[in-house]
DNA sequence: GCAAGTAGCGAAATCGTTTTCGGGAGCGCC
DNA sequence: GGCGCTCCCGAAAACGATTTCGCTACTTGC
């Protein structure tokens, strides 16, 4: 049985309520009393229920973060975008927690929220789940989307530049003097994947060339995926002279199935990734790779929903954030 | 404001105590109105507040997994280990929360755990602090330890078989011939590290072979952490043949200094990695390692906390898991 | 017809906090 | 001496669930 407040009370022949407010800091408490009961707390390691503040002041200072565990990217990606996140939730007084579904069933996201375990969330799904947010909306829950556009101007959302990224890379490759240039894709159709095929069209025709749907290969996010669709392209003649990968791990395969082929890296076959994830270090040569702010995206997704639990009338935000190209050994 | 169980009462003109035990099963009520009851929960999303129930049981069916960010290699372990963690405490019951520590605070899992958030806790420190465990000793406070072997029988830890493990990876390096062998260990003084040394130097005791301690060299857990001690190794006459990584992460940065060193994995060099990260995929050749078994490991570390809650007066349990040789190109 | 049992429900206590409200003591001021 | 004020403190009502206990009405058994 952990000590209770009932119990410090009890030990200095004082009130539960008078406790209470020296622990928290009212004045109407002297402060010799206040300084009995702050040394009395500490010795007896009190900590407050958590569950029954929460249920006493309606809020738990907690903010969720439901992680999908099926996904070696997911991982990779969060173990970036976390540091923020937990600075600036402790910066506002807050705890952030990661949720891991089972199933990857979003019914117990909103179980959690409706439960109050949480007073916000944030949505990190691989797959854009309308319903779960719809149910969000409806019950006036915040919470915040992180790095998928979702075009719905009550949601609010962080996501990075994923068109200028794209738009980069091929400014880069076409400045190289690369003029079959091949793209991987995802297939599911997101806003993201969308922005990113534009930003790869716009660039080809920016710069005159044709486009050619053989270049246009599609990837999971399943490990190995890159391998395929990489061994596709080589059968093309002649094979293209530069790959822009959907993403980092899809490079390293990228990467992999090149040289097991006995083409280098980039002599013969320049790569690109995207997100500038720690696996792009795990090649020979370095993957060069559109750089996400993924700590500022980690910030920027808890200021967010911070903000409007500090202010529930606060309209949904809606954040593109910069990205920068960053040059390694691949190009 | 949620739907709460008087919501219901009151829309169904019945008491609390009836629909509260309408939805938890008990016998005294008619089924007509269990009926009703879960109708209308169903009708208005009914959530029960986690904060009063939680308040009023005493307990939360919540386990904790505290998770220090700031290493790589945490995290990519980690993700091998959360998938069984999940599926067995679905199956108990529970529910999986991971807690992101704030400068690797251990004070703050003190709180948490005094606070009643959770109902027990699996410590994956790379740290020993011995702080931690002493008060959860005395909080009698429901713990295990992960991955590490702690030399106290009033603790549960699971742990992967090191020594064995290590002899492995050496009989197969030895049975190839290899004599000269390096050898990278971790500058903590862990049972775990102590374990896999003791293989190193048992395996070349077996092997009528003496220790040489500039093939001993240390490595850290940080990014590109094996470079520098792969380019010492180089530097000596003759170098060795073979180098025995601490784990995978570690391989990998030591594949790719050997490779731009011009030496060919295996032929020059060969390379073995530990614990069977998905990392060890990521290279080419891909690793030879170790492999642990990741959802084995989840499963069992939960499963103790769990007989833990269910019967107070368990006794603490160590296991040790048997762990597998998992041959790829790199040897 | 009566005792005993059962089924179905509600009243009320409880978990450990927070927060409002009021009250007594002490003081100064006119 | 009365009035108002401040300073401390405690009583008590919440928060929303669970659970024990008791009550009524009805059935059963003899």
């Amino acid at each position: 049985m952990p000590t209770s407040l009932t119990d410090i009370a009890r030990r200095l022949d004082l009130s539960p309520s008078t406790v209470s407010k020296a622990l928290n800091g009212y004045r109407d408490v002297s402060s010799d009393t206040r300084e009995l009961v702050l040394r009395a707390a500490l010795e007896l390691d009190y900590q407050p229920s958590s569950a029954a503040r929460d249920l006493r002041r309606g809020r738990t200072d907690r903010i969720g973060l439901f992680l999908n565990t099926a996904l070696e990217y997911v991982v990779d990606y969060l173990s970036g975008i976390i540091p923020g996140a937990v600075r600036c939730s402790q910066e506002c007084g807050k705890r952030l927690l990661i949720y891991t579904l089972t199933d990857n069933d979003p019914g117990q996201l909103l179980q959690v929220c409706r439960a109050g375990e949480i007073d916000g969330v944030i949505l990190f799904s691989t797959h854009y789940d309308s319903h779960t947010i719809e149910a969000l909306l409806e019950d006036d829950f915040p919470f915040v989307v992180m790095g998928r556009y979702i075009p719905d101007e009550r949601v609010s959302c962080v996501v990075p530049d994923y068109y200028d990224g794209t738009r980069q890379i091929m400014d880069h490759l076409l400045g190289k003097g690369h003029r079959r240039i091949a793209f991987m894709t995802r297939p599911e159709l997101t806003t993201a994947n969308e922005a990113r095929l534009r930003g790869y069209l716009d660039a080809l025709a920016a710069a005159g060339i044709a486009r050619d749907d053989q270049l246009i290969v599609e990837t999971r996010l399943e490990p190995d995926s890159g391998v395929a669709p990489t061994r596709r392209l080589l059968t093309l003649t002649p094979h293209p002279t530069a790959i822009v990968a959907a993403h980092d791990l899809v490079a390293v395969d990228v990467i992999n199935t090149l040289q097991a082929a006995d083409l280098r890296v980039p002599q013969d076959v320049a790569v690109t990734g995207f997100d500038g994830l720690r696996a792009g270090f795990r090649t020979l040569p370095h993957i060069s790779t559109v750089q996400q702010p993924l700590e500022r995206i980690g910030e920027r997704v808890v200021e967010l929903v911070n903000r409007r639990l500090n202010d529930p009338a606060a309209p949904p935000l809606q954040e593109t954030l910069p990205v920068q190209l960053v040059l390694r050994g691949s190009t």
